[in-house]
DNA sequence: ATCCTACCCATAGATCGTCTATGGTTTGGA
DNA sequence: TCCAAACCATAGACGATCTATGGGTAGGAT
């Protein structure tokens, strides 16, 4: 029933960037890190997540290793490449832009 | 090819409505409403709009008559309803909390 | 007269991103 | 021995937007 989204549709390939801006990470620690961060607003499924990892390896905006964790289990650590830094910066503004000008519109007050 | 949308999708209910909060409008108008609002950074593409409009009616959120425009041509004039307007805050609410949500991950500093 | 542009409505089909549902493995503690 | 948490991944459904079409009318310009 009270079926509503856990994200805004667009900004799951920015908030993955920016977490691994941060540091190397594994799928299940970076849905994790957007959870914690964002004080359980916003819930990536893993039936989102993995694909979108898949989106940004193939288009080489991260790359993908096999490490153990520190919790000994073996996990893909995913790392942001050059590309993929761009690829943030680009969302970013774009996704500003965007939040600006829905604000704008939400704000608009009464004119003559 | 730079294909980028011109929305960030899940927001062009709230956008319509917030718009139909002034005044009941047409099609065409809040359209054109919400693109100058955002200073052309948001654009609502007919295909978009119109399928949204049916949405809204469907659910009761607005009720559409046929009227003539001060230019002299017919249009459907779409008024929000009483249910319309609570429907605008929640999304509102929502979207408010999303964003704030999404900026506490973007703006993240490194902690220890 | 005719054409062109702005004003208006609407739908079908493609596409894309997210969610639901499913299925699996491994570690470590109760 | 069992169970929860930590991990990976895919298929299929679903919803929202875009592209591409197709229409129609008023009014000004040529």
């Amino acid at each position: 029933m009270t079926n509503k989204p856990e994200l805004l549709p667009g900004t799951l390939d920015m908030l993955i960037l920016k977490t691994l801006t941060r540091a190397p990470l594994h799928g299940y620690g970076i849905a994790l890190s957007i959870k914690r961060l964002s004080d359980d607003v916003l819930t990536v499924e893993e039936g989102s997540l993995y694909p979108a990892l898949q989106r940004l390896l193939l288009q080489g905006w991260v790359k993908a290793d096999w490490k153990m964790t520190e919790t000994n289990r073996r996990a893909r650590f995913y790392t942001l490449t050059a590309a993929g830094r761009r690829q943030f910066n680009i969302e970013l503004s774009r996704f500003e832009l965007m939040i600006g000008a829905i604000g704008r519109v939400l704000r608009d007050a009464q004119e003559a």
